[in-house]
DNA sequence: AACGGATGCGCAATAATCTTTCGTGAGTGC
DNA sequence: GCACTCACGAAAGATTATTGCGCATCCGTT
């Protein structure tokens, strides 16, 4: 995982398969302006160095059955790094947790949750979360509607900042 | 995107394929157990229902630049549809902004947002979620560190609900 | 200027994969 | 029992991935 200088192809490389992972090498070769064997292998140093760090398909949660979306907004007892490491161990075996960060100000972590339906989350919540040692308060909030949800990073904003700088 | 009925055989093609998304077809029906043209029709249908709505590299933001992630809740106003409805608008044309949810409770909106620095951020900030009309309050906190960012859906949780049912 | 070394490109060839076509068998309703 | 539907899998040709290699370019050195 070293730090890997990118050019402008790279991070069109980047860009491109951030918007469709499964794009094959030759036409990715073609919209970077360059021929695949050099783009394949741009492509594996990327993936090598970590800065693609995996790809995944984007399936419709609600249409599998996951009706429910609720961020919950969790303070904890003590902040110290045990407890800290340990909620987040926590986190990261409950698999309706599909996002835990640590914040700053007076919410200790959010908590981004998928459930088939509101009784699994109460469930949860009462079951898991609720009776965890150290957690002091939880709100949730559910998900009403998405109005927006890219994965990823906004590439023109980059570009943008390298064309100040340059 | 009409409903589809989905069997064992689609659950594990969904699974594999959210966790790695640019597994070739004849390793993914290897592992799902059934030969490759099935498995790429199998493939297509489900991309055609809208169930797979596409495939994405999952890129390293902060190794790209993109040092700082945000939660912003933002309330409005006015809750009438119009107003909410401007305001996702809104939302959709900020690249900074990556995820944007509707929730019940107090907090009209979250926002998930990325940006190059802290200032790159307090612009943004002040410069355009503060100045939107209709907006009320904002209240943002930083991620500190991110302890779990699990794309998709638990599969696991899903076959043990199929498995109940049937 | 000339010389090496490193880097990265593109061509060509081979291996692997994708994709279509087609024949077959299982299940279903009449 | 007889179509009919549906999905599977084998085969084959088209496309893609991957490797090896020669060449150009860029840099730092002599």
């Amino acid at each position: 995982m070293v730090a890997i200088r990118l050019d402008e192809i790279d991070r069109k490389i980047l860009a491109e398969l951030q918007a469709d992972g499964r794009m094959t090498n030759v036409e990715l070769a073609k919209r970077v302006g360059i021929s695949a064997p050099p783009c394949l292998r741009r492509v594996r140093t990327l993936e090598e160095s970590g800065l693609i760090r995996g790809y995944h398909a984007d399936v419709n949660s609600r249409e599998l059955g996951f009706e429910v979306q609720v961020f919950a907004m969790v303070g904890l007892e003590s902040q110290a790094e045990t407890e800290l490491s340990a909620f987040e161990e926590r986190c990261r075996e409950w698999p309706l947790v599909r996002e835990c960060h640590m914040l700053n100000g007076e919410v200790d972590f959010i908590l981004k949750c998928v459930a088939p339906d509101l009784s699994s989350f109460q469930q949860f919540l009462t079951g898991d979360l609720l009776t965890t040692p150290n957690v002091a308060s939880v709100k949730t909030s559910l998900v009403i509607r998405g109005a927006k949800d890219e994965p990823g990073v906004p590439f023109d904003v980059l570009e943008e900042r390298m064309s100040r700088t340059a």
